[in-house]
DNA sequence: AGTGATAAGTGATCACCGATCAAATGGGAG
DNA sequence: CTCCCATTTGATCGGTGATCACTTATCACT
């Protein structure tokens, strides 16, 4: 029954290899199922190794969905650094920053879930949980620096520039979280609603 | 045993009374323990009851936790209404109709992760959801015919009625959501932070 | 009062979940 | 060929949402 994919699992399988596979499955499967959707089994079957067998390379599940989040975060500070190099501070460069970051949202919501939506656990992943805040800090300082060059270039309206970042953030949050927890809701255009949103952030955050 | 319990239940018990009790009871324990952190034999238990009858007043834990959602509902629409009562659209107004947006999503955290921030649930609740989903819908309209006056009075940037207000609503859930499902995160001081997002939001939306 | 229909509540149970365990398996060193 | 140890597994645990057949209490009507 199983045989063909079990022999082909084992041919292989050093260990870091099989996790990443675990990895793999489970990214596919939340995308298409939803998260909670998805159980231990699915995944282990997906796999192709018993749902034990995930508890030696993950200690919880919860842990699964913390390493996709990492690697989705390391995704979006990629993103961000490169669509800032080499680019002046102007207005343009302030609203591609922005659409970096909603294309990322909306390009993987599930990530993003994991990252800035997700229910607090009742029960206490103290430590999974701090991983992901980490990897969602380390991803809002990659943005709090590229604020903070519009505020050097004296750009931004009066406040301290943690001040802004953080409002700004919340404002691109806002966006995407909505269009990913509601896709049902009646929304506008999406790139108007985008572009438009995009727009009053500007003019909420730099002089006119 | 738990006959003192029972008996004193059994008096009463008019059926709508119950049904009420029920969700006193899971009101109370999920912003005790966290939503997902309460089961039906926990919300049964305070209630008095055993964790089948609670089938009888809701069809599934969902559904309970969706009426919640309404009534949370119906209380912003109540405090929006009362907030724009016999305001004039000045910008102050439109700020502090923005605050009580804020402070109901903070004052209710629970009823707002319902409303916007609950994972699609993989099963199909559609009938549920699609509750939830109308008392979002019916309090952002609310929303709407407030910020319909700004723009009737000839205050807000150019664009469309229906784009100020996804927009700008988007910006507020962004720091209400962020700030209930992060409280670890480093954050500015809450009233300075909220007072500055709200004042880039105003000059986002309203003519300078 | 006595009786039967009706509503309400209950214990037992189902399938499933995340997680853990002792036992089985299989490839490499001697 | 044999031993060894890491890896994998079937079985199982406690807990979850949901459903079932059964008991209990209430009440209208003869």
């Amino acid at each position: 029954m199983g045989m063909t994919v079990r022999s082909a699992r084992k041919a292989k399988g050093h260990g870091a290899e099989r996790r990443q596979e675990i990895l793999d499955a489970a990214l596919m499967l939340f995308a298409q199922r939803g998260i909670l959707a998805v159980s231990t089994r699915d995944i282990a079957a997906a796999t192709g190794i018993s749902q034990p067998a995930l508890y030696a390379y993950f200690r919880t599940r919860d842990e699964i969905t913390a390493v996709l989040c990492e690697q989705a975060f390391h995704d979006l500070r990629t993103r961000m650094l490169a669509a800032a190099d080499h680019q002046l501070p102007t207005r343009a460069s302030f609203m591609r920053m922005c659409q970096v970051y909603i294309d990322f949202g909306l390009q993987q919501p599930d990530a993003y879930r994991v990252a800035f939506m997700l229910e607090k656990g009742g029960s206490e992943p103290q430590e999974t949980k701090a991983r992901i805040i980490a990897a969602g800090v380390e991803s809002f300082e990659c943005f709090h620096g590229q604020v903070a060059r519009f505020v050097a270039a004296g750009m931004t309206r009066p406040g301290e520039a943690v001040l802004l970042s953080q409002s700004l953030w919340a404002g691109l949050h806002g966006l995407v979280s909505l269009l990913i927890a509601r896709p049902g809701f009646p929304w506008a255009d999406h790139q108007v609603l985008i572009s438009r949103h995009i727009a009053a952030l500007a003019d909420g955050v730099l002089l006119s």
